[in-house]
DNA sequence: ATCATTTTGTGATTTTTTTGTCAAAACGAA
DNA sequence: TTCGTTTTGACAAAAAAATCACAAAATGAT
């Protein structure tokens, strides 16, 4: 640990992993772990993964590696999830939908809260138990509960005008499923899932597999 | 160009991105741009993308930069745009409605054909206009008709059972939803969509920029 | 208690990725 | 056409990320 140098979003962005593979663990009732049977089961190296864990702490033990639930507690603390963020939804369509109705992401520390719309025949009713309001009323309702964080799933074309809002309102982090790359200030955290995208990759790697097939066949 | 040496994943995971941001300029009808000016809008530095470019070839010109329309059209070739892959979508939930119903997908070259689940009552029905068939009747089906990809949007517990028989029957191509990390052996490419670990980060991140705020407002 | 074995934590090294730099090419105004 | 300006493509340098390698610590069998 030592003094604490700005982590880098590489070994961020694994930490989730580690996490699900340590839960994992636990239910296998597997006590203890060294870095290399984890590197073997998650398929990468044992040096990384100590190396990862050792930006945040020295976890494990020489000659006995990491106790599995300890680290999975670490880890889970690093990642906040014993904290609650309060989430507003924006968009009761198709994904906002699928999103409400997700179960897991309470588990994770994350309470959907409201979800607001601007469809008539949507306004009023509920998702998954969650009241579904006018986005007009949002601005009131963000003054008087505190949101964390907004999930945005309505239209491209209604993007702009919903984030800025959200933002004006004091919202500091966005969880976003448009195609749109949002530019905000700073202080603004913004997460993207864009799913086109991942597709698009997607089909760019199964070519180049396929075209890769193909070679070694002739 | 030259000999084409292997491109990296950051490259190929920025492509899709230099996609959006072309076809943004296409309908601001403008026809020219420079790697400096791309790189103000699109927030990355003039270098890179220049030289994420040449990993495809000489795509500019010097004292006048690029053609808009003809570097969306490259890029759009080396991603695939103009093939049609065809993909089975696997689990007819909540994710797997969204999935279905989201246009997009067939205009980046996508064509979910086939829609597979379990539940009696989903069975026969269409989503989209697209068949829901029992997920028994897989095999036979795939072994008729090629399929490209299949989406999973199936519950975790039925992710090894489906990804063991889909793999068997031929499919290449993997759009995982689940939180599980699927362990496939060689030439099969699989583009995981971990949304809890992308929330997860998300937390990770607005606690951190709330740390950061804090103290600079001490 | 001893000792071979295991395994971490960490600094060094290598590899990969990003950024900086500039000669040469093409532009476009005069 | 000429010439100052723009801008690429390529290469060099820097930064970041991943891997290697090993001393030191702890284990656990005898
Ligand atoms: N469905 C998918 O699988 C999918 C995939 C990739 C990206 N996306 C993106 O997610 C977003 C939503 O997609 P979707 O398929 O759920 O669309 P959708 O049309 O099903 O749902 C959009 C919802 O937003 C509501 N809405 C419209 N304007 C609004 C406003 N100003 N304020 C609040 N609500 C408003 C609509 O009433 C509707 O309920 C889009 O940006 C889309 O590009 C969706
Ligand atoms: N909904 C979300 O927002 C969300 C978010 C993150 C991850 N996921 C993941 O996506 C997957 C699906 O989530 P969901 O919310 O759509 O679940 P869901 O329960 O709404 O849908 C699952 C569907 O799969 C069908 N099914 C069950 N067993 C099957 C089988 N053996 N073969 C074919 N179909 C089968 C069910 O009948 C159901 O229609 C899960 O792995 C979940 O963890 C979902």
């Amino acid at each position: 640990m030592a003094g604490d140098k700005k982590i880098s979003m590489a070994v961020i962005r694994r930490l989730p992993r580690y996490f699900r593979y340590l839960y994992d663990l636990i239910r296998l009732d597997i006590r203890r772990i060294s870095s290399k049977e984890l590197s073997e089961r998650m398929d990468i190296t044992a040096s990384q993964i100590r190396q990862d864990l050792n930006c945040f702490g020295g976890f494990g033990q020489q000659g006995y590696g990491y106790n599995v639930q300890s680290l999975y507690d670490e880890i889970g603390r690093i990642l906040g999830v014993e904290r609650r963020f309060s989430c507003a939804l924006f968009g009761a369509g198709n994904m906002g939908n699928a999103l409400a109705n997700y179960e897991n992401f309470q588990n994770r520390g994350f309470d959907i809260t409201v979800i607001f719309d601007s469809a008539a025949d949507k306004v009023g009713t509920a998702i998954h138990g969650i009241p579904v309001l006018h986005v007009d009323g949002m601005e009131s309702f963000l003054k008087s509960k505190h949101v964390d964080i907004a999930i945005l799933t309505v239209p491209n074309r209604a993007m702009p005008d919903i984030t800025a809002r959200v933002v004006k309102a004091g919202v500091k982090g966005i969880w976003n499923f448009s195609p749109t790359d949002l530019k905000l200030g700073e202080g603004i955290v913004v997460e993207n899932v864009h799913l086109s995208d991942s597709l698009m990759v997607l089909g760019y790697r199964l070519m180049e597999q396929l075209r890769e097939d193909a070679a070694r066949r002739k």
